[in-house]
DNA sequence: GGTAGTGTGTAGTATATAGTACACGCATGG
DNA sequence: CCATGCGTGTACTATATACTACACACTACC
């Protein structure tokens, strides 16, 4: 697996090929981190940032926050305070869609978004 | 809303009324903490515990680890990481059950569990 | 009246989290 | 040659998390 660290460098390497401001102390600057820290969490030598700096750095990469947080071993804030209104129906649902297939999921939210029910 | 720390002495008490090994103490003792610690957590002086703490507090109190880890402000790590595989299929479909009513979750469980699909 | 058990107050601690501050050496362009 | 920007190394810090250790006062029993 893919580490946070590893991920984001890569990600940021690739906008800064066509885009000279995404380089580390620039964007730490607009995520509001120390370049050094920035640094130091795309070489793993410090464990990801916060929930807010990770939303920041997603948002500036325009990647996706829920894929980031999770790559740094994290949930979103917002899904989780979803999940603790009415534990027992999100736990039991979760755990239920644990070894489902990606495909059978996507059915499931695309059944919930279009109102099929 | 209900606090963990009132919630937990209300089901203390009410298992104490009719087996007295759940005293703050005793219960303590099993759950593998000190005794003035459950007791300020109970009180609502301390912040609820870790979730290993938690969920020893539920196995022992027989109640709901996910209910009881929800009003502790938290949600399991084994739901965490399930939804960390799949991030962006399990916050979709979390999302958009935000505001859908209990039957219409449950009826998803249901149809889910029993494989209608 | 001592012993066992109860709840609780005070003080302190270990570890993790989430960073900052500053300096260094390299490279590039004017 | 020097100013600008770059990535990074070292050292430090503030706050939160999750507790422990011990003592105290009270009650109940025999």
């Amino acid at each position: 697996m893919e580490g946070f660290g590893e991920h984001l460098r890569e990600v940021r390497e690739r906008r800064r090929a066509v885009d000279n401001s995404f380089s580390v102390r620039q964007l730490a600057a607009r995520v509001g981190v120390e370049p050094s820290y920035l640094s130091k969490v795309e070489r793993g030598q410090q464990p990801p940032p916060s929930e807010k700096t990770i939303a920041a750095l997603a948002s500036e990469l325009d990647e996706d926050p829920d894929v980031l947080l999770a790559l740094a071993g994290k949930v979103s804030g917002d899904l989780q305070s979803i999940i603790r209104r009415r534990p027992k129906l999100f736990a039991d649902l979760i755990r239920q869609l644990k070894d489902m297939p990606d495909h059978a999921v996507l059915r499931l939210v695309r059944e919930v978004r279009d109102g099929e029910w």
